[in-house]
DNA sequence: AGGAAATTGAAATTCATTTTCATTTGGAAA
DNA sequence: TTTCCAAATGAAAATGAATTTCAATTTCCT
């Protein structure tokens, strides 16, 4: 399934947002140190590299991905620093995992408060996020129908971005 | 994310379609055996007893699963067919592939033709299979929006179905 | 500064999945 | 039916991402 897929390349973020809603660099790397100190945590020079360098990068990286960025810069950043960090993001809510149908697991800033589900370009592998309004309030429908109460949920439409071929097929 | 998920242990499908619309046991076993020739390959004892029991089930198992089930009476079948049986049956559109929050490879017999999405219940792992226009439309409309066009996609709502207080959270 | 506890990172482990390869089997052609 | 070759089988090995181990290092509280 999905077979067509071979690696998901680029990335791109086409969210409706307003500029300004998210929070600055400076405030996230904050919002993280918050979070080390309540849980008993330690600051660390790598846990700082590397959460700085997944925030500017800020799209679905791998913790492979991430970390080949960071260690041509910083040698002495291991990969199992990496792949903690970005565990530790995510628990934090400063990113979210996800694993889309190439079955790698990817990180991406943020999203704790703000839910949306991805269109996968099945040819180039770019993958674009949104949100709808209508969607949620359809899933809490279906569910609702289903005696279900929806907790959290994945939605991922896979075919042809419209560099690609969106359109006309 | 979805770590709530031990083990999916039960699977219980919920579709909506008319009995007996579904082709029925033997006309399936009979579509594999001409998927088989057409493609010039060899119907096989094990490939026969694997379709069986697979379809026997019915619901979401992992090779594994299946696997276990099979060697119990049949001792010379090996794990390695199963998986690749599985595999095929995949491509002759009599099974579908599936991979949830806990990360395993499900089968599902038929679907080709009958697209349906999951919610899936955190407490018990259970498995509720929808269809519903609305979503496909919705999605459909979703991805005009944004100069996609959807070849598949993948819906899962994760949360409490109705024995697990999907009611009144 | 001292020291307990957490962190780091290289290496090892895990675990589902997939491949390898020697052997067996199916089934078309003789 | 017998022959023969490509396909299938299955045990074992390989793969590869994710995770854990552990000794050495670092953080940060007192």
């Amino acid at each position: 399934m999905f077979s067509g897929i071979r690696k998901i390349i680029s990335v791109k973020s086409t969210s409706r947002k307003k500029p300004g809603a998210s929070p600055k660099l400076s405030e996230k790397k904050e919002r993280l140190k918050l979070f080390l100190k309540e849980k008993g945590f330690k600051s660390t020079k790598q846990r700082d590299i590397i959460a700085s360098e997944f925030l500017a990068v800020g799209e679905h990286v791998t913790a492979e991905e991430l970390y080949n960025r960071i260690c041509k810069k910083h040698s002495n950043i291991g990969f199992t620093t990496v792949y903690r960090t970005l565990k530790l993001l995510a628990e934090s809510g400063l990113a979210t995992e996800r694993v889309f149908a190439d079955n790698l697991t990817r990180y991406e800033p943020l999203a704790a408060e703000e839910h949306h589900d991805h269109l996968i370009c099945l040819k180039c592998g770019s993958i674009t996020e949104f949100e709808d309004q209508r969607m949620e309030r359809l899933q809490e429908k279906i569910a609702t129908e289903f005696g279900f109460s929806v907790e959290t949920h994945k939605m991922e439409l896979y075919g042809r971005c419209r560099k690609c071929g969106g359109g006309n097929i």
